[in-house]
DNA sequence: AGAAGCATGTAATGAGTTACATGATTTG
DNA sequence: CAAATCATGTAACTCATTACATGCTTCT
């Protein structure tokens, strides 16, 4: 059912056609909150519509309709948003490599590691200058809206983005302290690793 | 395919049943990384043996099966682990709730922030008892593994848990700013929102 | 002996992915 | 007019959830 949330939820923020709707969700959820496919969006904005949540607004070139929220719809998704579920759905593939690495061995797990630090903070990097260059309604968006959309998403990336590449940090910090230092030297690991940072 | 992954790391740290693994996935996997349930399990391990990454190496009193990883199941998720997709699978029903929260009206997206601070912040009480407890392998497993699972987990834990109730506490702000200074009074949302915390 | 929890599965349905298909409009 | 991109969809398949089913073992 999430999927038809997320859609009445960009729904609610504004009328799009489905093609609008993917590429919202390519920019704003599909990161952090929930991702999907363009036939899946079609697919469940027909269901939303047979089921009066949507409904057809207009009608444009090549078979382009725009859909907009309903009042049920409306109050839909205001229940789902007051009664969330006791053990909601989570599925982060980052995450599960992130926690598997222990298979691999440390030298490489390190590797792995670096990167997604680094990775992370390239998208800090490029959240930071969008925040900053005002395309992001941190600034603007909030004067009419403090919980705009993009403003809600830019600051949970300027706080999750950082803690995650800290703990990433961290996790290197524990492998280097035992091949380099804590039990000694005792396998070809040891040297190469450290100067790195 | 992330199932099939999840199952391999928690075979690599041990062998064991589907009815242990299902367990290991709701105490560990589930929370950040994956979730599966018990028949999943069950299918994913018959196919993991069918495919002969994973093998069945005891059998015990009704029924049970005890599985470990074959070398080519370690070999398999080693090549998984070293070779990271551009676009991981990202869902979460959790974080798409709070970035949809623009649909409600400030008071009532306030009282969901509220409630979410509060819910991560007792799920870090609890982690950090946890860890202080040394129920977990913080100390004892780091000994011997630093890479140790439940290590992993906990860092994790400790690190995103703190950034995401205090982007909540950042956004509930952001409403107060709003509601009750920022522009003046303008409806009737204006009282009662302001000595709650 | 009865209840609670251990342990494994099957069947039907729903959600999500991959591949394929089609045609309109805009840009060069 | 050719190429790129807009825009929507179908079909087949795999992954995941819900509901059902079964029998063993341990504890009281």
């Amino acid at each position: 059912m999430s999927l038809r949330y997320a859609l009445l939820g960009l729904l609610a923020d504004e009328a799009g056609s489905g093609y609008e709707l993917t590429k919202k969700f390519e920019q704003s959820l599909d990161r952090y909150a929930w991702h999907a496919k363009h036939n899946q969006v079609y697919q469940e904005l027909n269901r939303l519509a047979a089921d009066g949540l949507a409904e057809v607004v207009e009608e444009g070139a090549r078979g382009r309709k725009t859909y907009a929220i309903t009042e049920a719809g409306r109050e839909d998704l205001r229940q789902w948003l007051l009664n969330p579920p006791r053990t909601p759905v989570v599925r982060n593939e980052f995450v599960l490599r992130l926690f598997l690495l222990f298979a691999l061995d440390p030298k490489e797990a390190r590797g792995v590691l670096a990167e997604y630090a680094a990775s992370v903070q390239r998208d800090l990097d490029a959240l930071t200058a969008l925040v900053e260059s005002g395309d992001v309604d941190l600034k603007d968006g909030m004067l009419h809206d403090p919980l705009a959309f993009g403003h809600l998403a830019a600051g949970f990336g300027l706080h999750m983005l950082p803690a995650s590449r800290d703990w990433a940090q961290w996790a290197i910090a524990q492998i280097d302290e035992r091949t380099d230092a804590g039990e000694g030297p005792e396998s070809g690991a040891g040297a190469g690793g450290q100067g790195d940072e």
